[in-house]
DNA sequence: CTGAAAGCGCTTACAG
DNA sequence: CTGAAAGCGCTTACAG
């Protein structure tokens, strides 16, 4: 009988069917175990009255692979995309039947994640320094970087969005559907990647519509809700010191904006609400006197006042893409050195439309 | 040398260290190993030159303890409270030593978090059904709910938030500080447990204030936007059917209010957001004609128009309290019976302070 | 202070 | 169709 009350072993099921160790290991590993259809039948029914499912630690000693990939994340930053982000890396984990270890990244010490637990893993930006990312590479143990690019030299698949792409579809959005020409952008954190495919994207649409680049117009808003917000102010400010008239009535009741600028790319959706809250401060109407447009569809874009137009990219898409890419490393030994992810646009009313 | 560009093991390091496995083993798992001073410090220089790190399986197999703990959530709900949730956990779980595993509870087959893989696992919610709980209770493997009570008879730890105590602090709030009396309640999902002590809550609040219960005034709202909205819009509907007069103007430019209730207890957050669009239809005002409130402040309840009043509970603090009770479970083999988080109310706008 | 050896629960050639 | 045996990389009495 199975020992105590601890969980039953393969011995177990095996002297309980009466055959040995060996075949009931292939009736749990092959799809067509070279069993009479009798012993079948005897060692199944055993192992679901057992209830029993192999320890994970024996089989991965022997097969010396672990069935495990993992997850790391960087400490903070966890919040609006983190939902999508794991659900779409638990799908492809299950999908391919693998186990899914998280961890965040801590200061001190090696990474909870690695090849002594794991069979490869999904490196969530800047989780992991590039010393560590080398180091791994240098023992051949799979990663795929998510929202980060390699370190220099070193080809390792990753996948990011189309930041690019997708700023210039929202600019060019704003220049040929609502007319805009001074348009202000808030530049997330210094080095951040994300941040600079979007500049380039912001250039791009201006460059392709005849318009001059204006580095009066380009401030730090670092992705955050307060800085943008003083980022604004300042712009206002500026504005206002140099005597520009602002919003002037006209004799014939209407309004001549000459206001520092005529639209924000906020740069991310967080920036935005800082962006709404300065402007409705200054006593700028949105979208009537300016337009603001954010990134990311982040939930709170549908809460702003005005709801909140942006891009959206599939986070969900980006955590399986990373994953089953991971996978094809763990178990073909190579994948595609990347994967660029498409984004869409989201009309809602900051921008004008509606 | 280490075998090709794998991961070195422990025999690896003996070797170069010019000692045993055993010695080695020591050193790795002792807090003070009994060796010479000089062989320790080359050890040590072996084991970080060689970057090792002891396999997981091994270690597991032969201790019998995995060293890991697992996260089960259900397979939808991921959103709001996600991240804080699995922010505590891994907090948690680092602090303890313990790997963390997640998975999302499917229909078909068993559990992909079990003893197989960790030491015990912190079961959110419905992702097991009563009998995988009472299967693992015969096994002796251990577990804790959060938000989730026993199956009957089982003495399972498990935390829980005040969800009477916070809800009767907010109805208090509107009865005393905003002299409501006719406080709508909108019912979560039949079954689901917060729900029901929240009504327990609302319940209670009336009867200490002498107001009657009235049945016409609770609702289902099923912590569901569109659900909320919907059974609002039925509430006043079934009260103008009745010919209440609602908003009543009175001569001396004041208004009579005598709509279907001066308050509304949205259940939660999520419903909160039905109710105020519900509202706004119907033309009425939130605060000046109906107070809205919910529960959870959930990441929408500061955008709301006007910003929503609620009952925050400290996600972060459930998740970290459950896993040291899982740790304590597993590492003691018992734990405190259950757990039960306190909540603070946050006053916003839509109960009329501020 | 140090090591040889058994054993954890599986998988997988190898042999029949 | 079936099994005995070696081995995966550790830990831990046991012995010195």
């Amino acid at each position: 009988m199975p020992k105590k009350t601890g969980s039953p072993t393969i011995r177990d099921v095996a002297r309980l069917a009466g055959v040995s160790i060996t075949t009931i290991s292939r009736v749990l590993n092959e799809p067509n175990p070279p069993v009479s259809a009798e012993t079948l039948a005897r060692i199944q029914q055993v192992i679901s009255e057992l209830n029993f499912v192999p320890q994970s630690a024996a089989r991965s000693l022997s097969t010396s692979r672990k069935n495990a990939i993992g997850l790391l994340l960087p400490r903070i930053g966890w919040d609006a995309y983190f939902p999508p982000l794991l659900r779409g890396v638990e799908a492809g984990a299950v999908e391919f039947g693998f186990d899914l270890l998280i961890a965040s990244r801590r200061a001190e010490g090696p990474s909870a994640l690695g090849p002594h637990n794991t069979d490869g893993v999904v490196v969530f930006t800047d989780s992991l320094s590039d010393a560590e990312i080398a180091a791994w590479q240098v023992r051949k143990f799979p990663c795929v970087l998510l929202h980060r690019t390699p370190p220099d030299g070193l080809n390792i698949p990753h996948v990011q969005y189309e930041n690019r792409d997708g700023t210039r579809s929202i600019i060019n959005h704003l220049i040929e559907v609502h007319g805009c020409r001074r348009i202000a952008f808030l530049r997330g954190p210094l080095g951040n990647e994300d941040s600079a495919w979007r500049e380039l994207g912001y250039r791009a649409a201006l460059e392709a519509h005849g318009i001059a680049y204006d580095p009066a117009l380009v401030v730090d808003g670092n992705f955050d809700e307060s800085d943008a917000r003083l980022a604004v102010e300042k712009l206002i400010g500026n504005h206002a010191a140099r005597g520009a008239a602002d919003l002037l009535p006209l004799s014939d009741g209407s309004v001549l904006n000459t206001d520092f600028a005529d639209a924000v790319f906020a740069g991310d959706d967080d920036s935005a609400v800082g962006v709404l809250a300065a402007l409705q401060n200054a006593g700028r109407r949105v979208p009537e006197d300016i337009a603001v447009v954010g990134f990311d569809d982040a939930p709170q874009a549908r809460f702003c006042i005005p709801p909140l137009t942006t891009v959206r990219a599939s986070i969900d898409e980006a955590g399986k893409t990373a994953t089953s890419m991971l996978v094809e490393l763990i178990t073909r030994g190579e994948t595609a050195p990347m994967a660029l992810l498409p984004t869409e646009l989201v009309i809602r009313r900051s921008c004008g439309c509606i």
